[in-house]
DNA sequence: TTTGAAAACGGACTGTGGTCCGGTTTTGTT
DNA sequence: AACAAAACCGGACCACAGTCCGTTTTCAAA
């Protein structure tokens, strides 16, 4: 069944709603209740529609998400298909590294909370798949789900903030490591 | 100055309370509340001696963790000083990956929000400069503070806790994985 | 157009982490 | 022993995430 049309109608005040203070305050400081609040609905609204906080900020995300996955799954190369799997893999990581730092913020309030058994993540799961894959095709010999593991961990946001946020490190040189860490892995 | 009879006879009490309640609930369900309440001590004391909730958890780990610095710091090889560092690097990884799962619960209560900025979370700036001087100690080439914190993050609460609890990835194949990557990044 | 059930709504309510501050205890000093 | 300052104590209090449930809205079948 299609969606009901006031239900329609509030997501899209919600997400103008969480956009703007976002924009206004920084993620992290943005309570569910300012969102509900400043959308004029309920704050149990908010919850139904998007189940918790992370949930929000990652529909947020959500079109950036979209844009970037559509790039590297059937975008031109070198990140989508058509270059060697070995070029691909650095694009690849170059772009998530440019992608991840640019919404940083957004990303660690998107974060669920590790208490929560099973935090899917789905960008980070797509994202994994996406680099076993090029590894397969990159005929590298290995474990190759735990390699594609590591080099998501690279991308990812836990790893990411620490690099750029806690130990200043800039983003070229954290670039310039990820190509080096495909050299070593896959070379 | 020295610490005060009642700031160290509540201190006790409260590490006591914490300990008994984590074994008997699990890190994840004990509050502070319950924390104080079960040491006969206010709130405030628990924040005040422990900081955050964070704070509390590390406290419970901080002997086995002093343990583990010792034995890699001044221990007998291959983990401490007299065995060649590539030995060392493995042997590091692999008492890590084993002391991490074995706490790991406590760990993930022990991680500091992202929130908070500048998460320091001693143990992991330790490891991660026994890493570099490790890798500098085996020659290996390259941007070792980067190439260090790749390995730390192998190491880490996320991973170890992705790759562990959500992956169901076993013990041994995570330990194969720790020796492939020394193995390539180094060799 | 009526109607009834499913879906959505909203705001009071709960649980928990963390803060605050007036009162108490300890400790060094005279 | 008496005192004052420093350190500490405790629990009321606050903020915010997340839940609950009685009320309202929607929509399609009759």
């Amino acid at each position: 069944m299609a969606e009901r049309v006031d239900a329609a109608r509030n997501r899209v005040r919600l997400l103008d709603a969480a956009a703007r203070l976002v924009r206004e305050r920084g993620a992290e400081h943005v309570t569910m209740e300012a969102v509900a609040n400043a959308a004029g609905v309920g704050k149990g609204t908010v919850y139904r529609r998007f189940g918790d906080r992370a949930g929000l900020m990652f529909a947020l995300l959500d079109h950036a998400e979209r844009t970037f996955q559509e790039d590297f799954l059937t975008g031109p190369p070198p990140l989508g298909p058509g270059a060697p799997p070995r070029e691909r893999l650095a694009a690849f990581g170059v772009a998530t590294i440019r992608h991840q730092i640019r919404y940083l913020d957004l990303y660690l309030q998107a974060e669920p909370k590790p208490a929560r058994q099973y935090s899917p993540h789905p960008p980070y799961e797509v994202r994994t798949l996406h680099l076993a894959s090029l590894l397969r095709a990159a005929g590298v010999p290995g474990d190759l789900d735990v390699i594609a593991e590591v080099l998501g961990s690279y991308l990812g946001t836990p790893f990411l903030n620490r690099l750029h946020s806690h130990r200043r490190v800039p983003a070229e040189r954290i670039e310039a490591g990820w190509r080096d860490l495909v050299d070593r892995l896959v070379g």
